[in-house]
Parts: structure tokens; sequence; C-alpha cells
DNA sequence: ATCGAACTATAAAATTACCGTAAAATCTTG
DNA sequence: CAAGATTTTACGGTAATTTTATAGTTCGAT
């Protein structure tokens, strides 16, 4: 479903610009010029997203932006013709969602639009901060949420931490101690059969072969390593590259 | 909890700048002079959000903000000196949240970093009123009113407060102390088995199977989360819930 | 090469932790 | 006080974790 973008400007060349651009990029389009109208195109369409002209004849654009957050969320780019960094604070601070000067190039306009509907809250299932995301695995702490393939994972809690723990060591060696004290405490930070058990059901559940794993490497005697970042080319005798 | 700012920039008088503005205003904050020990940071700290200096002495700008979109998706706001488009659009592309040449004003670089955070996917879904809207389920919080498919239900105190709490983060799992502290307050923040209960009356008035619940899932361990689908329904034609 | 020590993987059994709910006891509120 | 709400107490069921046991691997010394 293509998104649809509502553009709220009086200057009727600005529309016609914005028209062709938009719709270029595959955007369904609409637009307003003024913000009446504009608040009851957003109302009746639910646009995926908003961009408001300043400087509109009928209403300023505090206003209409104040109006428009009293019942939705939807993402607002302002555009203005100043650039005043008090205008900028306070519309951003007002609800906005982003800004641009004019004159600016069409290109940041589009980049800025698509950062925006990407980042759109709620989209694929609402991610943290917290978020590990190696593109096949999704590792959201947050709401204890894992996806692999796309697919939602069950973890118990302590395939969870530990899970999360290599990840967030991803790529790099991790010793049976640190993960059991990480995960189990001190108290239990020799009871490596622990880890065992649990990397073994691990790997069960991201179908890892134990004998040739690709995800949870054992290095004997020591820890493990978990292997997602794609990392072709170093080959395998090379130094590592890394500041040790 | 103060969000975590983190802060990759070469320049000790930048570093120092931000550190004085952005600890004025409240957040915690984290700093590396270059791109190898930034993305340890963030990698060891999980900062909230992170300011990125293009022009690092060890690595370009660009290919540090790819080697963190391997594997996480913390919003990142890119500084520039320079102030070209084509650059803009690439690091926009390729991740960037927000971009800002170099000089800004301190405000608006603040603002930005507060939309940000504001922005974060899964926030409350609050729209001005306390009201919650589901379609099928309405809280009223003012009225201490809920309505499920229509019919009025009555809810105790502690039934609707736990239900309130629950449909404001709908959608994201909610542990078990942070509705304990919200309903009960701090002091009874470990007495899990108040919960237990009231969940238990609430999906008995909500007609909703524990075994399979279909509103309040349990995350063994941890917490609740609540579900409901919204509406479907919106036509995309002539179904105008706005003004006329 | 063979043996054994140290390490690993995993199945299965035993134990424990956690959940849902009923019912009794206590507290609130009108 | 009385009805309803909340807290306390208790118990059965289920799933997670820990314990126990077994088998396979690597590696070095005899």
């Amino acid at each position: 479903m293509k998104p649809t973008i509502l553009v709220i400007d009086d200057e009727p060349q600005i529309r016609r610009f914005m028209r062709i651009s938009l719709g270029a990029e595959g955007f369904s389009y609409l637009e307003a010029e003024n913000a009446a109208r504009g608040l009851e195109l957003a109302s009746s369409h639910r646009p995926d997203l908003i961009i408001l002209d300043l400087g509109l004849p009928d209403q300023d654009g505090f206003t209409t932006l104040q109006a428009l957050r009293q019942w939705s969320r939807v993402p607002v780019l302002v555009l203005t013709a100043r650039d005043a960094e008090e205008e900028k604070v306070k519309l951003l601070e007002g609800g906005a969602n982003d800004y641009l000067s004019k004159p600016f190039g069409i290109k940041e306009l589009i980049a800025r639009v698509r950062v925006l509907l990407r980042d759109l809250p709620g989209q694929p299932p609402s991610t943290g901060t917290g978020t590990l995301d190696f593109g096949a695995l999704v590792i959201d702490p947050d709401n204890h949420n894992v996806y692999f393939s796309g697919e939602p994972l069950t973890l118990a809690r302590k395939e969870f931490a530990v899970l999360y723990y290599l990840a967030s060591n991803h790529g790099r060696l991790v010793s049976h101690e640190s993960v059991l004290t990480a995960v189990w405490g001190e108290t239990h930070n020799e009871d490596t059969h622990y880890l065992r058990i649990i990397v073994s059901q691990l790997r069960k559940k991201l179908s890892d072969n134990p004998d040739a794993p690709e995800f949870i490497k054992t290095e004997p005697g020591i820890g493990y390593r978990f292997i997602l970042c794609p990392e072709p080319s170093i080959s395998s005798d090379s130094a590592n590259p890394g500041p040790d």
C-alpha cells in the first residue's frame, strides 16, 4: 500500500512541484491550500504524513499544528521561509516531527519524508531502542520478543537472557564465566553445564547445527561466540584487524 | 529514567559543550572521540540516542553508521561541517534519523534530540483526552466508564486502574513491577499476587480465556501484555468520521 | 595407534518457580 | 452497619530450570 502524503501550502507552484516530485517517488498525494481545508482532509483521509507550510493565509502554522495534535499523531514535516531558531524550537516542541527551511533541495525533502515514514511508530511489531536488529534475527529486550526470519520465536527467560547477552557481544568471544555471571549471577559462575543446556536449546530453536554452528560457535575451553553480521571476505588466517 | 545520549566527536571543545548542554537538560551523557570507541560504547551501554559527528579521524561517518545499523536501530542524529545535499540524502537513506549542519544552535539541537526521543516507536498513544478507544473496548478514565462490545462494564477501582494501565501500553510488555508501582505504589511493587488476582477478575469480565488469552497475555516471569487489534473498519471511500 | 582425561551436547527425570483461581479474612465506603 | 472491594491464604496445574545420566569429541601422553 502506497503511503499517502498531504501537502498543505498556499502557493500553487509549490503544490505543483510537490505533486510531481512526490508522485514520481511513488507516494499517493493529497493537497490543501489553507489550514482549514488541510485539517479537514487530514481527518477524512488519514494521510500517513503531512507536509505543512507555515505562513498560510487563514491560520497561523503553530495553531494549525496544535489543532491537528488534538486528535492525531500523524508525522508532520514543517516548511518555512524563515530560518529562525526560536521558531524551529517552538514548532518541534509543539509536535512537529521535522523542519525544513526554504529554499530546500527536493532530494533532501524526499529523504526526510522517507525517514519519517520509515520510523513510523508501531509499523512492524513495535520495537524499543534497545533492539538488536541483525536482519534475519531481531531481539527486542523491552518487549521480550525475538523474531527469526520474520517469525516470532518463543524463548524462556534464561534462553532469552543468554541469547541477548551473546548477541550484545556479537562477534566477540565471551567466556563461560561472563555469561554465567550475567545471567545466573556471581554464585553460579562456574556451573558451565547450565549454560550448555541453554545453548543447546537455543541452537535447536534457531535450527543451528551444533556440528557446524552458524550462529553460536563453541570455543572449546573458553566460551561461545555469536556470529551474525555478514563478515564475508575476512580470510581465516588474517590477523585480528580490530584494536584489541 | 533519564535517557542516555552518546556523543561521538573528535573535537574536545564540542564534546565539552555537549556535555554541559545536554547535562543541563537532564540527559545522561556518554562520549567517544573516535568511531571505534563510539561503536564499542554503543554496544556496551545501549544509549537511547547517538549524536554522530562526520569527519572522525579513524573512520568515515557513513561507514560508522552502517556498522552500527548492522545490529542496532537506536536513533542517530548526524552532525556535519559541510552542507551538501548529496551527503544528507546518503546519510538519511543509510539509516540516520536526523541531520544537522554546523554551525547549529544548541536550542535546535536539543529540540531535535527531544523529537527523536519523543517519537520512539511504541510510545503511549495518548491523543489529548484520556479516553482510550479501541472500538470494541472504550475506556474513559474521567468518568470511570468502560464499554466492552457496546455494553457498559462494571469494574472495581483496582480492576479499572490495572486495565487502564495495561491498555495505555497496549501491545507492549509491561512488567509486574511497573503495574504494581503505578496502581498500588512503590511499597507494593513486589506483591505480584495482588496483580494476579485482579488480572484473573478482569479476564473473567472480559470473557478472556486464560489458557488462550485474547486480550491480556501473560509473559511468565515478567509481566503482562494487553493486545487489542484496532478496528479494521474505515473503508477507503465513503466513511468519513471527521467534521463535514 | 590406544587410552584416558577433559570437554561438549543432549535426553530424561526431578525439582522448583510461577500462574490462575477459589475462598476466607479484612478493610472501605457510602 | 452492610455491601462491595481488597488483601490474605491456600492449592492444583503447568512450564521452566536444575539435576542426573549418557554418549560423542578432541588431544596429548604412553
